[in-house]
DNA sequence: AAAAATCAAGCAAATAAATGCAGGATTTAT
DNA sequence: ATAAATCCTGCATTTATTTGCTTGATTTTT
């Protein structure tokens, strides 16, 4: 006990002492995460000497690193977890919560053993965040995004549709990607990010997309369509299919709202 | 200018006035990106008015997310910034400055208008995003974030390569990758992370990435491998090929280590 | 099952960050 | 080219956060 005493004031007025006393927060997380990749797993205490701040400090730290996802907290340390570059920020896709709304309900049709095909666009996204994790399916899909948000998944296969591209969506799109498609028969095609209109039915202005859609729709047994009530009754330059070509629509809004009435007229199935 | 004082006044000692005043900086922050993502441009002295506080505070807020690359800060005001919801961490990556070395000295052997494959991995990763953004190229690839990071490069054609994603690598495996690979004649072909020895060549432990590599090594003029020393010498369980098929052997040291020598003597150019 | 180590919650003092303001520099609009 | 608006830089004050400590609960080790 006394030699810590002594120790301390030693460092403080050795010529010798550390550069700065700013043992700020953020350098210490800094250091932490750095002894972490190095040694894939340190103790509580070593980091608490290294640094002289209190073991409670450094408990407090990893426990906020944690939480943060950026390593693994265990008793008496912390060890390195297999790092993802890339991370994800559902928070900040536009209008989240109505797109949870959708993924929610949307989830209710999903079987298990089933195959399904799925494009990219952000609520997708949202509703492949959401698949109960003990579900068993196998997913075709063309966007980068969605496949490396279903290969979270442990129940799940993911398989890749290739093709070039696009830099602006993500997606895999042109003749390979077509092609693929062509040998696939699917249970279900969820249709993301499209313009729906009673009268000019799915449009896009993209027509790589609009082929790529109209490819997955062939290939599937039942087409879904995750569409913000936004979107509705709007139309864009090129038609993808008639409106009748989708067999359940679902949006954030109550299926018994009016504005859902002519599309449930037309024989859709509203979620 | 009456108007707004009495307003003020009013929301002051309304029971209808917003719950509470702690006007976090974390509480602003969401607030102005919302505001930003539903109206897509938005006015400094608005802001500060709906919060009410000093414009300059605003002002240091949207400075402030701006840096953090959530939105685009402009004159009076700020606008929203096309949005991905996937970020891409550099510098989390294990041993990033030794990568980096060898991302630059990779750039060398690139030329305009080539073909490249090129596999996963983060020193690949670190590669790609070290390529100058004026290059015209065109990369075959089948992992899942070299492709995303290749789409951020405007004169880069990127082609994905599909097939089953592996839940760790996220790269596309098996016998599509395979087909699609048979098709192509690329220049030059970049293989990561990896296991190399003078006797036992290249290896791999995971056996749909040896088919996978072996694949594109045979679609490829000349190969190159991004290596850190700590890989050379060591050995896997299943064998890609021998160390001769190598054309290029970059690592982080300087060309002339002795740790070198003898792959340069099998007639490896070493960089 | 007892002893040692580690954790968790609450607290007060120390510390860092945030805020509004004032002045002068820039930028935009007219 | 001039006026108006916006921005930047410091600064003092307020405000929130961080930190080490204490005590009692858990967990691990022996």
């Amino acid at each position: 006990m006394q030699d810590l005493s002594n120790f301390r004031k030693n460092q403080q007025f050795s010529p010798f002492a550390e550069s700065s006393d700013d043992m700020l927060k953020e350098t210490r997380h800094e250091h932490i995460l750095n002894e972490v990749r190095i040694r894939n797993r340190v103790l509580l205490a070593d980091i608490a000497h290294q640094l002289e701040v209190s073991e409670d400090t450094v408990r407090r730290d990893l426990k906020e690193l944690d939480l943060a996802g950026k390593l693994k907290k265990v008793h008496g340390g912390a060890i390195a977890k297999s790092f993802n570059p890339f991370s994800f920020h559902e928070e900040e896709i536009y209008d989240h919560a109505n797109k949870a709304i959708i993924a929610e309900k949307a989830i209710q049709l999903l079987r298990n053993k089933q195959v399904i095909l799925i494009t990219g666009g952000t609520t997708n996204l949202e509703f492949v965040n959401s698949i109960p994790r003990e579900m068993h399916l196998t997913f075709f899909t063309p966007s980068l995004h969605v496949a490396m948000q279903l290969s979270q998944h442990k129940n799940v296969e993911t398989i890749l549709i290739g093709g070039k591209v696009s830099r602006d969506a993500q997606i895999a799109l042109g003749a390979e990607a077509l092609n693929t498609l062509n040998l696939i028969k699917a249970d279900l095609c969820f249709l993301g990010t499209g313009h729906l209109d009673l009268d000019h039915g799915l449009s896009e202005f993209d027509w790589d997309v609009v082929q790529l859609k109209r490819a997955m729709i062939r290939s599937s047994e039942k087409i879904i369509s995750l569409t913000l009530s936004t979107k509705l009754n709007s139309t864009q330059q090129y038609k993808i299919c008639d409106i009748t070509a989708i067999h359940t629509l679902v949006t954030e809004l109550d299926p018994s709202n009016p504005i859902l009435e002519p599309f449930h007229k037309k024989g859709i199935k509203i979620l």
